[in-house]
DNA sequence: GCAAATAGTGTAAAATCGACACATAAAATT
DNA sequence: AATTTTATGTGTCGATTTTACACTATTTGC
């Protein structure tokens, strides 16, 4: 137990003393305090070269993830029932707050992590939300991401929370803030990332049915495609290698199997200028 | 002159007295700490109830303008000198703090606005950079917007900053933080948002000619067009109005002015699902 | 009145899109 | 063993969209 003692006022003092607080194994209890005009000329210089903007307001920032999932036949979203204030009870998006040493996307994936124990997801940031009073709780902005996953390559043992559900996308509850307007701009996000990038590939399995494909994409869109064309313009873009395995679990003839050849797809984008488009 | 004891720990003191430090009169100088364990328990309930995510970081959230203009000839992007530290006389995007309240677009509008006196501007929300080092001076997170406005709209006075600047795309400085890596993600969103939504007009006076429309095209998507293919397809959108009225200020045969029928526009796609694509 | 400079105009070939129907393989049933 | 069932797999043609391309018209400055 050491005693400090200081003339900084607190600005500096937070500056100086919070990486100790955050990175090292203890923190400090503030034993006396004074209280000055806060015009007061700052003690140090250092001060002024410490910190910069000191004036002006800080927030809190979270990070709330979109899941999207698709379990061969539907889209759905993966939601949870909060398990702590404000609003608990009610079903929101995966988030958490962004801490000092991460930036967003690792923000985002820890907290993708953390619920579901899934790591290497295909995520992106979406939008900022900001509204003064879209948190009850505090000032809280929060960035949007969305991520990709196949429901089936993780079996939910409810090891990781017990209130998580998988819903379908016109299903979905009423959720708290301003999360619904989250989903819609991650679909519409979705739907343009599909027709340009291929990310379906994503949320399917490894090996997959073109008609799985068709079915993943006919729910992104929410509308109907044509099996002849739809084949023949993934055909034409060629980064599937078919496979001699067969689905038998549909149909009675059976459906071969396809992989996405990520290699190829990469070596077309940058050597021959090669851009998906469904 | 006040003195005050406490045994709050860190945290917990910087709840309760931050907002005084930030919003009164006075501030607090520390004169003695003790330094505990990291966890040790926290001393009061009332604490849980102020706050929620009372054990959240806090950071500081900027928003970061990148102001297109179009001069009748050339895309440009206005860029100003810092008159502050850190990085005190470099280029710099146009950019602020966000306040407790307001929201992100309207600190951006109050951003731009306090810079360059110009309000009614068409703005756009664009990512979110969080790099834990960004920024030397403090933990910043920044959201990047982009606005479009008329070079000529807007005559500078120097009133407002006699260190702004209109750059050329290419020949612009070199910028601090991670400015530039905003500019051309933002470039890549213009073009993309040219080529479906009539924002192109926010970059030009009310009437215009042909040429200059398709210089600006030309100059946004960084390639030439087509003469004949270009007008037949603005011609088939149907959104123009051709004036009895002449610009006879590039060519000796003067050409035809236009103008954008925004509410034609609106009405085509309200009642026909009409979607701009050039 | 002639030179200079930019405006303005249409067509044909190529590529892409969208609609559309039937034979096939294998399992399940009789 | 024959038949029924069920989803798979495959190609063409017309419509639409995109691209390439060249000459005349108008007015001012000389």
């Amino acid at each position: 137990m050491t005693l400090l003692l200081s003339q900084l006022d607190l600005g500096t003092f937070l500056r100086i003393f919070i990486k100790r607080y955050l990175f090292k194994k203890f923190s400090f209890r503030i034993l006396a305090l004074m209280e000055v005009p806060k015009n007061a000329e700052l003690t140090t210089d250092i001060d002024r070269q410490l910190n910069f903007y000191q004036k002006e307001d800080q927030v809190l920032l979270a990070v709330d993830c979109i899941i999207f999932g698709f379990d061969k036949t539907n889209l759905k979203i993966l939601l949870i029932k909060r398990n702590f204030e404000p609003e608990k009870g009610k079903w929101s998006l995966i988030g958490g707050f962004l801490k000092k040493n991460e930036n967003l996307d690792q923000a985002a994936t820890r907290v993708l992590n953390a619920l579901t124990g899934l790591s290497d997801i295909y995520m992106e940031q979406l939008y900022t939300y900001s509204k003064v009073d879209r948190d009850p709780g505090q000032r809280t902005i929060s960035v949007s991401y969305f991520a990709l996953i196949d429901v089936d390559s993780y079996q939910f043992d409810g090891i990781q929370i017990e209130s998580a559900r998988w819903f379908d996308l016109n299903e979905a509850p009423n959720l708290i803030f301003d999360h619904e307007e989250m989903i819609q701009k991650a679909i519409a996000r979705l739907r343009r990332r599909a027709m340009t990038m291929p990310i379906g590939f994503e949320l399917l399995p490894e090996k997959f049915t073109m008609r799985q494909l068709q079915n993943l994409y006919e729910s992104i869109l929410g509308k109907k495609l044509d099996k002849r064309n739809f084949i023949n313009k993934v055909n034409s873009l060629d980064v599937l290698v078919k496979l001699n395995e067969k689905d038998m679990t549909v149909s009675r003839k059976g459906a071969y199997l396809f992989v996405f050849d990520k290699e190829k797809y990469e070596k077309k984008v940058t050597e021959d200028g090669f851009s998906f488009k469904l």
